[in-house]
DNA sequence: ACATTGTGAATCACCTACTT
DNA sequence: AAGTAGGTGATTCACAATGT
């Protein structure tokens, strides 16, 4: 069943391997400049909260990189599924030889994915996608949530539907400069209306004009 | 005691397929 | 072609369990 996959998804890896070199040549600093015998430590933390996978990886920024981490993450997810992974249970409750199995083959696919310390890219991704997976199936009932796990549910009551911090901060940070820009644009207009009145289509929305600026100068959102 | 990790839920963004 | 709905991946949140 693997082998029927492996033989497949064979030219696949051809056309991703031709991308990846030339996504390498164009911005080595992202991917490491190096070879495949790079061996790229697990950041800190978890993916997802302290790292994002694509970016650790070094496949963003452009759009065959972006292609490349979404190939990899069809091979993979074909794996882990095709492998007969019980993505129902907790990862750490999943046979240490059948996660061998697949990040090997996962390999095999995709040498790419060798430059990753103890196959962790691989292991991050197959991780997301059953705790995807899972979720779906909770939140439809088609699952049920480990007893273990129950304080999980009166969490998300406490969690604020808001939006994340970031996004807040966000927020706050636009209408600030919503706030600065409107006060700009009062005093100029205070000047140019004593020059002239004409000067209809310049900006007075408040929202083209935070579509203008909105990433040049975002210097403070902390928390 | 403190820090880190693992987890489910909620949410957002993007993509694809379908409908009009 | 444009709009809509559904699916999927990524991220954030809060807490318990575990490690140091």
């Amino acid at each position: 069943m693997v082998t029927e996959l492996l033989e497949k998804e064979c030219d696949v890896n051809q056309a991703l391997q031709a991308a990846l070199d030339e996504a390498e040549t164009t911005a080595p600093q992202c991917t490491g400049q190096d070879t495949e015998e790079e061996d790229i430590p697990q950041p800190a933390g978890t993916a997802g909260t302290t790292f994002s996978i694509q970016v650790a990886m070094g496949l963003v920024s452009m759009v065959k990189k972006h292609q490349v981490y979404q190939t990899i993450l069809r091979t993979v997810k074909d794996l882990a599924m095709c492998s007969g992974m019980s993505w129902e249970l907790p990862w750490s409750q999943i046979p240490a030889a059948e996660k061998a199995k697949v990040f090997q083959i996962a390999c095999e696919q995709h040498p790419f994915l060798k430059r990753f310390h103890n196959y962790w890219a691989t292991k991050e991704i197959i991780k997301q996608y059953f705790k995807n997976k899972q979720g779906h199936h909770y939140q439809n009932g088609w699952l049920d949530v480990p007893k273990k796990y129950s304080h999980l549910a009166n969490n998300s009551h406490k969690h604020s539907t808001s939006g994340s911090r970031v996004k807040k901060a966000k927020v706050i940070l636009v209408a600030k400069k919503h706030k600065k820009r409107v006060e700009k644009l009062g005093r100029k207009r205070a000047n140019t209306i004593s020059d002239s009145q004409g000067d209809e289509g310049d900006g007075s929305n408040p929202e083209e004009a935070m579509i203008v600026d909105h990433d040049k100068e975002d210097g403070g959102d902390d928390d």
